[in-house]
DNA sequence: ATGGTAGCGTAGCTA
């Protein structure tokens, strides 16, 4: 089973990008976020078209938005709401097997490292301590479960470009890699892809927009990621970044799709 | 220390 997911930043500007994933890599199921649109407008018929006939989608105007896209039956399908917001941020569904998917947009935080004077900060906080109460209460603790998304933390010090220079700016703040630790140790996750590559290893997922050459200055950041519960880590086969998506262009995201293979 | 770009939707918010 191959999984991608992806932030795709405007699923209907990107769509010709969305198919050429799916043409070049065959994904099984296709994770996206900040698909910006409401369900009505969704390009299904497009993904119909190429085999993705399954789909649970969950957005709203400009802003957010999450999306499941499958080959595979999807059932149980649902989400929920974080926070006592209506933001769509994420989806979930079962796959065969009994495999439980959940795909998550976490709050990016905005730009002041500080909760009391920064409401989009305390808001991604708050959304994390739901994340690991959540994780706590999940049943069934042999259950197969992926939790994908653009969780909007780079939590290694080799998921950033300098560690040093980003320790006070969000996405990498000592604050949120210990919620995001915490919430990680709530659900008993384990982080697919570093279970492949060393953590002494550097690897980003995101490169800003603001960079005139993002390739050659490469200060890249890995907010992108994909966790399995425990009984799921034996069928790992290898994860794929793909980096090459960010020079897709002209208009490339400023994500990078994400995929794992599994023996199921 | 600052400003840099992008999408949506057409001003200003979010990233």
């Amino acid at each position: 089973m191959r999984i991608v997911t992806w932030n795709i930043n405007s699923v209907r500007l990107r769509l010709d990008m969305v198919l050429r994933l799916v043409d070049d890599y065959g994904p099984d199921v296709l994770c996206l976020q900040e698909t910006k649109v409401v369900d009505d407008a969704f390009p299904l018929k497009e993904l119909a078209a190429r085999g993705y006939v399954h789909a649970h989608v969950r957005g709203m105007k400009s802003y957010n938005g999450v999306a499941i896209l499958s080959r595979l039956p999807l059932s149980a399908t649902g989400g929920t709401l974080w926070c006592e917001r209506q933001d769509c941020r994420h989806v979930q569904a079962e796959l065969p097997g009994g495999i439980e998917l959940h795909n998550f947009y976490i709050p990016a935080g905005g730009d002041i490292p500080d909760p009391d004077l920064n409401d989009k900060f305390r808001h991604k906080l708050r959304f994390l301590d739901e994340l690991a109460a959540w994780g706590e209460a999940l049943e069934d603790r042999q259950k197969p479960r992926i939790l994908v998304g653009d969780l909007n933390i780079a939590p290694l010090e080799n998921d950033v470009w300098s560690h040093r220079q980003l320790l006070n700016v969000i996405s990498h703040t000592p604050i949120e890699v210990e919620k995001m630790d915490a919430m990680m140790r709530a659900g008993e996750w384990v982080d697919a892809v570093r279970h492949f590559l060393p953590a002494t290893e550097k690897l980003y997922t995101w490169w800003s927009y603001r960079s005139a050459d993002w390739g050659l200055s490469d200060r890249g950041r890995r907010l992108d990621h994909i966790w399995v519960t425990p009984p799921l880590v034996p069928h790992l086969l290898g994860y794929t970044v793909m980096r090459e998506a960010r020079g897709w262009g002209p208009k490339p995201s400023d994500h990078v799709p994400v995929m794992i293979d599994l023996a199921v």
